[in-house]
DNA sequence: CCAATTTCAGAGTAACTGATATCG
DNA sequence: CCGATATCAGTTACTCTGAAATTG
């Protein structure tokens, strides 16, 4: 005797609980982390280098400590990214007029031009990942993430993103 | 004159654009594991040790290759966190029978216990993370997750999960 | 004096690559 | 001999904690 509506698989083995969300959101991290990873080796960028640029490209003029915030890591993490950044030219730093300790970052012409071929390579992952789903589900996929992230109290857009 | 539909607020900045999906996985995954860590600390686990364990009760025997597949690192990352553990007596491993090289490891008693603690750890955080979101989105959100996994080449449950 | 920012210095975790040995 | 597994050893990438200086 089976009940209705079950499927027609011969017995089937313990029905395998699905796997823990924290889980698969982590797996899926690393795998999205290498394949950014091999994606930026043409361009000679870092996880967190191309992640620093790209918020940065998004929104010029933070400060180390706002960048460190958006990007959930501690300012002295992110000190020595934006040091090797500006260092290579990619990223230009300069005092906040007002408050002389606040030194603003933006991207240099080439950080740009930088950015923006790492953007494609990454573009392109991201359309490979997403295959098949719709934009809708896409859209919702991203905010159900954004949400998860500010659940976590780690908003996304907070006054600083804090 | 505006377009029909379009928002009232005044003006309105230049419509940032939305965070790149990518981006908002790993900030997520950032504040999960932190989250995590928090949790696992009066267990005395990290979160290497606390996903293999979780893995392990959930499909017990898995050999180091199988579960470095699984958890996507390498065995020889993977058997650092194995021989933790088994050092710790919350793993216990034994040679395949049939195959004498391979040692496939289960959880002992005491292994049980403690994933069992961290669990309720972890679910709470899980809980927090997803508070509002209705059961069937929740299903969703972790179906396109595994959706993403699967598209990166990093199957979730290929014949050895690899 | 306090709070926020910046930044140097020292560690530490967790991951990697390379190499070796065994087994089927 | 080949392919998969296990595992030792060395190294690297990334982040952290602690502390000190500066600014408003």
């Amino acid at each position: 005797m089976r009940a209705p509506g079950a499927s027609v698989a011969p017995v089937a083995d313990p029905p395998e609980p699905p796997p823990r969300i924290t889980y698969v959101i982590g797996r899926l991290d690393r795998a999205v982390r290498a394949g950014i990873a091999a994606a930026l080796e043409p361009v000679d960028l870092s996880v967190p280098e191309y992640t620093a640029l790209s918020v940065l490209h998004r929104r010029t003029g933070l400060s180390n400590a706002q960048l460190a915030r958006r990007t959930y890591v501690t300012p002295q993490s992110m000190i020595q990214v934006l040091g090797g950044l500006e260092a290579r030219g990619l990223v230009h730093r300069s005092a906040d007029p007002g408050h002389a300790r606040i030194r603003r970052a933006a991207l240099t012409p080439e950080g740009q031009r930088v950015v923006a071929v790492a953007d494609v390579a990454v573009e392109e992952l991201e359309r490979r990942m997403l295959d098949g789903l719709g934009a809708t589900r896409e859209a919702h996929l991203r905010d159900d993430l954004v949400r998860c992230v500010r659940a976590l109290g780690a908003g996304l857009d907070a006054p600083d993103a804090r």
